[in-house]
DNA sequence: ACGACGACTGAATAGTCGTTCATTCATTGC
DNA sequence: GCAATGAATGAACGACTATTCAGTCGTCGT
């Protein structure tokens, strides 16, 4: 390997190697060293890229936090077609391969059980949060104009779907013997049936195969 | 204040004073030291009543798990009657005063973190969700018999419930100014509602005042 | 080929935290 | 009242961790 790589390329190598860190031992036991180590560097490697430990952690969330926004455009465009597909392309989202990573997923939950203690996690985690519920309050609110749902109220759905989602994440994590992708997407489409049945219902839309 | 205590009111008076900590400064900040002054006691305090700052933890996670536990027999009693007044006891329970406090929320996310890590930790909160999950989904799976809904599986529900709860936990820790207990347990009802029509809809059972 | 630059190293440093233990002092039985 | 008991203290200790920096070595322009 060469011994010298531009900043950019270095900076990601340990941002990947924080991730790994914390999943595999929590946030509690990721120490400078064990990043370093697990990057294949020296101890000093991170206050050279990142000024500190605390920016170090604080980039690596901004990294899921964009990742996870940019990732959202494609559900946005789908919701031009319309509502119901594009809330339909939120959820795949939600469970997909890149996105819903066991070890991205330990990232999230551990900086989620700080980001009461600290502003600047409570910043990227709430900037994340406002993108979601945005896009998928419009699609909602959309869907129950177009979709004749005078019941509905976007908001309490899509509080609903946001926090389901967090939850099911929660167990895709914690409980990976009896929680999957495919069962967490089933229920959360459940969900969306329950809410809308005339376009996720049993006789809506055709399952994708 | 009596300088003397019996052991388990001491022990008691730490577990809260933990809580407090926990929820005041995050569990990376609580330290024997930070949790000794909270209770208005001294250093080598939690290391005489508990052997390790390690076994306060444990304990004060053991405490809540208990805690709840507890309080799921009042719905349990309700499941007697019939399995919707069950169902809406756990509902009530979940997002209860003393069971749905700010602080005890703090305390449930900061070791849903770290519990991947732990399996002292694991085995505790896993312990609480299995009694969760057996309870609710006897719940589910009466109802779906008696109430005739043939195309609902209660495992599914069950999931979803217990996704959603803890999506909604983690809501009112974070974003208080968004969320309320009040607003939770109607967007609880509101997805029960979707998927038991007759028993939770809108013409269903009457709203308490 | 060579010199300058700067990426990288890793031993040293300063600070923090959990734990220990000799000592203090309130309580209780006599 | 007077020991005896053991709960509580808090200074001291050892272990660990983030950060620094003087030195090493690969890279690149000339």
């Amino acid at each position: 390997m060469r011994r010298t790589a531009p900043a950019g390329e270095r900076r990601q190598q340990l941002i990947a190697a924080t991730i790994r860190c914390i999943a595999k031992r929590g946030l509690a036991e990721t120490t400078t060293a064990t990043v370093a180590r697990e990057a294949g560097l020296s101890q000093g490697i991170i206050n050279l890229h990142f000024r500190s430990k605390e920016r170090l952690l604080t980039e690596t969330l901004r990294c899921l936090s964009d990742e996870y926004r940019n990732a959202c455009s494609v559900a946005a465009a789908a919701a031009e077609l319309s509502p119901a597909a594009g809330l339909t392309a939120m959820v795949d989202l939600d469970f997909q391969r890149n996105i819903c990573t066991r070890d991205k997923l330990a990232v999230w939950f551990a900086f989620w059980g700080e980001r009461k203690f600290r502003p600047t996690y409570r910043r990227l985690c709430a900037a994340r949060d406002k993108y979601y519920d945005e896009l998928t309050r419009s699609m909602c609110a959309s869907l129950c104009e177009q979709g004749h749902y005078p019941g509905v109220e976007p908001a309490l759905v899509t509080d609903g779907l946001s926090a389901l989602t967090g939850g099911l994440w929660l167990d895709l994590l914690v409980r990976p013997e009896s929680m999957s992708r495919a069962l967490a997407r089933r229920i959360t489409m459940a969900y969306l049936a329950g809410v809308f049945p005339r376009h996720f219902g049993q006789a809506a839309a055709p399952a994708p195969a």
